[in-house]
DNA sequence: CCAGAACATCGACGCTTGTCAATACATAGG
DNA sequence: CCTATGTATTGACAAGCGTCGATGTTCTGG
């Protein structure tokens, strides 16, 4: 059997609320999200957002950061995806505060 | 039957996991989610959180202005409690991304 | 080896946020 | 009324955040 998940301390789930409290970064989520092969490159992220690229780079730095998505580097071209159940984790922690 | 609920966007959105954005509120949270009857006046939170009393009235105003907090003044003291449905309905929006 | 493309990092700027001390606002009790 | 108590509001400050332009960095194609 598995074991028990522990569940994250307060500091932690804030750190990935953080990650949420930006308009821009859910855009980011949602357009990844609904990515036909579950990942997208940063060229299709910056237009759809009307921000600059580094702006862009520097939010998915920041989901990076909080767990929520994961970079692979293929090429020159960055590919960014979901983490699996880290946002089924995100809405876990709201509900068990 | 009721109406679909629709989904709040991603603004709105934003705002809630602001508010959810920062350790000292997840503990009041916490705190009033677990309190007995359901609610706590102000002079409960403020020791717990190690926080002057005017940062704990900041602290609540955000939930509330958030929905996640309803404000009922009794006498000289304020009674918080949490919005029936309103932690899921963050946890839902979490996942509908 | 060189030029270009995709992305990251840096430095700077205004704006927001968390916190406190001081003050104002109610309400209850004499 | 007057005072004491529980909260809310205000003003101020440092720290953090979102954004941009400029500059690095890394890979590809020729």
């Amino acid at each position: 059997m598995p074991a028990l998940e522990e569940s994250p301390s307060l500091d932690a789930r804030a750190q990935v609320f953080k990650a949420l409290a930006d308009p821009n970064r859910l855009r980011l989520l949602s357009i990844i999200k609904a990515a036909a092969d579950g990942e997208t490159c940063v060229c299709d992220l910056t237009e759809p957002l009307g921000l600059g690229q580094p702006t862009v780079s520097h939010h998915l730095k920041v989901l990076v950061d909080a767990g929520l998505l994961r970079r692979e580097k293929r090429g020159t071209w960055a590919y960014y995806s979901l983490v699996p159940g880290a946002l089924e984790s995100a809405a876990e922690s709201v509900l068990t505060l």
